[in-house]
DNA sequence: GACTTATATAAGTTCATCCTGACATAGTCG
DNA sequence: CGACTATGTCAGGATGAACTTATATAAGTC
């Protein structure tokens, strides 16, 4: 499975996002995304297997908890894939801050 | 279907690539995405329906040919989603950079 | 040791996606 | 006009992903 399969499921962004605020237990991420989307534990466990398994998160045992954090790297490669088309938005963005700069002028 | 998704499919990811290069007729794509995927024209034209369904890509018409273009729009809210992990490998780069100069003054 | 809590896995069902093959539309050229 | 080229759409089948329920493991608690 690649990198932008698993982020095509929303609920594995949404445990990415819960994530991305430091070092979360399987019990705090399952119970959130279970409130938010209506799923069973079980569906949460794969989920996070999945992150597992592709690289996204990594996991260290505490006792019976486990605590995940977001491993960046293929969030990296996704980043890396999306260069090329940078420029398009940067065109984009100093179109508007041009049209920006000329309503200025005008007042 | 969200922007992960479309971007999910390999094939589709190519077609993004070649348009990245600029304007591309219908013909040119088929037949570089066939050759490397060994795929239908058929489906080829049906993941070009995707792109200009979910906004990554617009089409001209001039006489038969369809001349496509890649829209930013959705690629560059990806970009914003992935904004919140960027700190993550900005310190692996800095990590990097520090470990580089510290080779460096070894020498 | 028995019970509970925290977490993961297995089996099976459902549903969406991707593909192929056949057909449709519309320009182009003789 | 008729044949040909370029492109798109439709119906149906195969595959795989995501879910649920049931089961497994292992660490704490009495």
């Amino acid at each position: 499975m690649n990198a932008f399969d698993v982020l095509g499921d929303p609920v594995r962004r949404r445990i990415l996002e819960l994530l991305s605020e430091g070092e979360q237990g399987s019990g705090a991420i399952t119970s959130a995304v279970r409130a938010e989307f209506g799923i069973s534990h079980s569906a949460v466990a794969q989920h996070l297997r999945v992150l597992r398994e592709t690289g996204f998160a990594t996991v260290r045992a505490e006792g019976t908890r486990r605590l995940y954090v977001v491993d960046s790297t293929p969030l990296n490669e996704v980043d890396v894939w999306l260069d090329r088309f940078r420029r398009f938005w940067s065109q984009r963005l100093d179109a508007l801050e041009t049209e920006l700069a000329r309503t200025r002028r005008k007042k």
